[in-house]
DNA sequence: TATAGACTAGACAGACCGGTCTGGTATTGT
DNA sequence: ACAATACCAGACCGGTCTGTCTAGTCTATA
């Protein structure tokens, strides 16, 4: 049996996911993890660590996948709309609720560690994005990657807002088009 | 001075907006509108109703924000692009926190008169930019329509995430890109 | 077998939650 | 002058919140 403190994560996951953090209680938690509330509070101190653990495992995940999907494409282009596509299998999935940092950061007091969580994740992408822009050689690779997160970003609101698995499609043929544009027209 | 249920929106939309509906008790709305408790509920019968009501107000003036951008503008690309224009400047704003929407939703309860609510912005917000593609001619007015909302939510998103007002600015850029694309390609 | 550490179950504290109700005041229209 | 209405202040209800603490169980190692 998986240990008190992976059972946490694990039922944290589920809840704050589905329900929000400040929605859901302590007891409920320890009780789907099936677990005391002194193990809770002696692997991760408070409520709010707790929240910041689920929000780094959830990171921790989607690098792992990210990285197995950058190791089957070739060209950098691939590899950035690659990224659309693991969006869109997140958004086709039925208990898609949208971007757990997004809705963690909508209820999070101003410097909690769900704050600090959010922030190595934005870091994290920035610079995946921008190492990848830097790669295909564009133009300007900050500003491309600035463009390809934004897209990331609407990709993850309009297919949580609308309910529409379809938006991180429509978001990869327009980075897609940014990229075309980008590396097709050196600035000579 | 203003009406109790005035006050109670006006408290409701800084507390709200700033810290998160379920964050926010009752208690501190009602102390902040100087109003009694016996007032919120006469006016509005419940918290979940009054977050409704707060989010229904944010969507009335932004409608009217955008009426009066519209009212300034000629062509209907210039309409569009002025969307982003108010984007950038409410993410201009020192307390701006995101698209309200957004940050309710993600703390909602599954059948909330908020998630009602923001049914409706969603569905105005689209048939607001279906409106103008079409009146701009563009070869598929609801593909691109649906762009410029994913672009709309990014801008949004990005804007939030990165506490970075420039990310309207290039929304608005790729939006111009995709809206020149769409009508300088008639299908024939 | 003895002991240390990890764990569980659950009582408990103090604050706060949304919501109801009572009592009193001020204003209004008649 | 009177009655109705609108509003305020705050007590109160049952329940839940995070977090602490006690007491006891299980397991592993020495």
């Amino acid at each position: 049996m998986k240990s008190p403190r992976e059972r946490l994560l694990d039922a944290a996951n589920e809840l704050f996911y589905k329900e929000g953090i400040q929605t859901v209680g302590i007891d409920r938690v320890i009780d789907r993890a099936g677990v005391a509330k002194a193990s809770l509070y002696s692997a991760f101190g408070s409520k709010d660590e707790l929240a910041r653990a689920y929000l780094a495992r959830r990171h921790e995940l989607r690098q792992i996948r990210i990285a197995e999907m950058l190791a089957t494409r070739d060209t950098p282009r691939a590899k950035i709309l690659g990224i659309y596509d693991i969006v869109a299998e997140l958004a086709a999935n039925p208990s898609f609720r949208g971007c757990a940092f997004v809705n963690a950061r909508a209820e999070a007091p101003k410097g909690s560690a769900v704050v600090r969580a959010c922030d190595e994740m934005r870091a994290w992408t920035h610079s995946l994005f921008i190492s990848l822009t830097r790669e295909a050689a564009a133009a300007d690779p900050v500003a491309l990657a600035a463009d390809l997160v934004l897209l990331y970003d609407g990709a993850m609101a309009t297919a949580r807002m609308d309910d529409d698995p379809e938006a991180p499609i429509r978001a990869k043929a327009i980075a897609a088009r940014l990229i075309d544009a980008a590396i097709s027209t050196p600035a000579s």
